[in-house]
RNA sequence: GCUGGCGUAGCUCAACGGUAGAGCAGCUGAUUUGUAAUCAGCAGGUUGUAGGUUCAAGUCCUAUCGCCAGCUCCA
């Protein structure tokens, strides 16, 4: 055979010799501006060299893939960059994340934020230089001594996990590394990237192991593309519910109680209407709620199994008579309560709702805004069902989240099913019965479901429903857990139909999750602009003149008695003044009152954004905000 | 909890180891104003806290609390 046919992407073919290189095949055809290729689906350096029929697939720097292999290779020129500024330092891994990279070492050096701006210096000169990138395959036993002469023990580590008998290296200039590729064909090829954090990370991403420095880095297409990205960061900063929540009034976090908001009155009326939602729906698809205590003694976790799992997460107290707990979760209160009287199949299923306050003793260094709390309430239900009810059940959490979501507006919803831990109480043919049944739930949902193995509760599966803050932290709303454990610790028993006793199933729930982290969330997603009928205030009188004041009190009054959360601006300021501190207070709707309007009688509302609504009758505007209303919430 | 960074007026930020300052917010007064900032004046601080070094500490050191980024964990 000599020559063979290359497919492109486009249809196109063309007929080379073997033995061509990528790069050369890239030239011939006209293809610029490339760091790699893809050859039959997979991805590969430019540098490869063709030895058989393919199809060939350019890949710019712009593309998903480009960006990709781009990344890699910055995260390779930063490690070069530190080694030779940092000898001694070792390599461990580097791969690439969303929007970037970020590369771990193990180092004497403490990493500095100056040395961030040194690093990305000699990166610079690093590409600049131009640097051949270069594959090469070596047998395994030899890479291991390479990497154990050069002292990179990780590297040895890494390679002695590697199933294959080759591994490839990667080389630019003087520095190599392990790596599986591809890569730019010369560090020229990187244009435009930031370091932009170090933080500390374990090896292998375990406590138990040492800790290691990670430095995280940005990295592009070119310039534009990273001023963008930068940009969009800053922006993002705007909308966070740490810097939103506080300004607008409506929490603030004192280190008197570390990770436990104080709620502004504000903040108290989106907590409350998010409740009364909840409350509202739960009439309507036959929960009950219940008011449960908040501490109990010990004993109950050490029944349910928490004492032990949860030991060092919880707010204990020596109180005379023994140990007590506050609680850090509902569920064992309402097993007592379902055990507290005798159960038939025909009752069930029974739904326990719960607001209750939580307590959880998180470690200091998670805590995070409204986010990560350690004093929390969910809008928290416990189903008790026989195993016939599973899958309807199941069926109407999915029905009762996608309802939610769709008034608040959450689309971009990533659900995840996490399956049995390495450690876990109960039987394991509940827990393959719970996954099964939590798996055909997800079919029937029509939602794209990422499988977490091992990542489920101590006591059973679980789906989680995970959305997104500013910053791209995922954070878990909506939850539905199986309980494989618990009815049986309890002893929860109810009475089947031919009169024997049976355990029933148990479900753990949460739609809006921590009413706190929903807060967080819903705030970033409408960057503070509450929907109307969620906003702390609603609407807010402005008079022009102080002749207006008396009028714009008897519409302010009538607005309140028609159950609209109203603010008086009376103050002798400018209009503008006023309409410019209504609309930064994100309030719906600036009502103006001026000469025209006491005249006939009238209102003047302008909406938050700056639309102006035609003057008409305050009784008319009512009607036409009740189905403003009425729409966000779909009731229209 | 671990690693690193940061704590100055209500907020955003200044101040070489040498007298803590500005803008906004607040208060007082003037101005009576039509859809995103009227003017003037006043007040505001044990520089997170506790030690230490120094003639002198917001600035240097130690401890501690909190916050931020990430890791481990998690609603």
């Amino acid at each position: 055979m000599d020559s063979l046919h290359v497919t492109f992407a486009d249809g196109r073919a063309v007929d080379v010799r073997p033995g061509i290189r990528v790069v050369e095949l890239a030239a011939s055809a006209g293809a610029k501006n490339l760091v790699a290729a893809k050859i039959d689906g997979q991805l590969v350096d430019l540098n490869r060299v063709l030895d058989k029929d393919c199809t060939v697939e350019w890949v710019a720097p712009e593309s998903k893939d480009g960006l990709e292999v781009l990344r890699h290779s910055t995260a390779h020129l930063m490690a070069q960059a530190v080694q030779s500024l940092f000898p001694g330092t070792q390599v461990t891994i580097g791969p690439t994340i969303d929007d970037g990279f970020y590369y771990d070492f193990k180092s004497d050096h403490v990493f500095t934020p100056e040395d961030l701006e040194s690093i990305e210096k000699r990166m610079q000169e690093l590409a600049k230089a131009n640097l051949k990138v270069t594959r090469e395959e070596l047998p395994r036993a030899e890479a291991i001594e390479l990497f154990g002469k050069m002292g990179e023990a990780y590297k040895v580590e890494i390679i002695e996990g590697i199933a294959a008998d080759t591994v490839s290296l990667y080389r630019q200039g003087d520095w190599v590394d392990l790596c599986r590729g591809p890569h730019v064909p010369s560090t020229s090829a990187i244009k435009a990237f930031k370091l932009t954090s170090i933080a500390g990370a374990y090896w292998r991403g375990d406590s138990r192991n040492p800790q290691l420095q990670r430095i995280y880095g940005t990295g592009w297409a070119n310039k534009k593309d990273l001023e963008d990205y930068l940009k969009r960061i800053e922006e993002a900063k705007l909308r966070d519910h740490r810097r939103l929540g506080p300004a607008l009034d409506l929490f603030s976090l004192h280190p008197i109680a570390p990770g436990s908001p104080f709620f502004h009155p504000k903040g108290t009326i989106i907590y409350n209407i998010l409740i009364q939602y909840m409350r509202d729906l739960y009439q309507r698809y036959g929960y009950s709620e219940v008011v449960t205590p908040l501490i109990y003694k010990t004993d109950l976790w050490k029944t349910s199994g928490h004492y032990e799992a949860f030991h060092d997460d919880m707010f204990l107290m020596n109180v005379h008579d023994g140990e007590y707990g506050v609680k850090p979760m509902n569920c064992p209160g309402h097993c007592y309560l379902f055990g507290s009287r005798k159960y038939s199949y025909r009752d069930l299923p029974i739904r326990f709702a719960d607001f209750s306050r939580l307590h959880r003793f998180e470690p200091s260094g998670v805590l995070s805004g409204l986010t990560r709390v350690r004093s929390f309430a969910q809008d928290d239900a416990h189903i008790y069902c026989t195993p016939e009810q599973l899958d309807g059940e199941l069926e109407q959490f999915v029905a009762m989240t996608k309802e939610v979501y769709k008034v608040f507006g959450f689309d971009r919803i990533e659900v995840t099913l996490q399956t049995r831990p390495e450690k876990f109480l109960g039987r394991i043919e509940f827990w393959d019965a719970a996954e099964a049944g939590l798996r055909r739930c997800l079919e029937r949902s029509g939602f794209t479901v990422e499988v977490l193995p091992g990542e489920g509760a101590f006591y059973g599966p679980k789906i989680g429903f995970d959305f997104r803050d500013v910053l791209e932290r995922s954070w878990t709303l909506a939850t539905v857990q199986i309980d494989c454990a618990m009815p049986e610790r309890f002893g929860l028993k109810y009475v089947t139909s031919d009169g024997s006793e049976a355990v029933p199933m148990m479900l753990h729930r949460a739609v809006l999750g921590s009413i706190e982290r929903f807060i967080a969330i819903l705030l970033e997603h409408c960057a503070g602009a509450f929907p109307l009928w969620l906003a702390p205030v609603q609407l807010r009188v402005l008079t022009v003149t102080d002749d207006h004041k008396e009028y714009a009190g008897k519409v302010v009054e009538q607005l309140k008695a028609d159950g609209w959360r109203v603010e008086f601006d009376g103050r002798n300021e400018k209009l503008g003044f006023k309409i410019r501190e209504a609309q930064l207070a994100k309030v719906p709707y600036a009502v103006v009152i001026g000469e025209k309007e006491v005249a006939a009688a009238t209102v003047a509302p302008r909406r938050r954004g700056g639309e102006n609504v035609a003057p008409l009758p305050v009784l008319e505007f009512a009607n036409n905000l009740r189905a403003e209303v009425a729409q966000e919430m779909g009731q229209a």
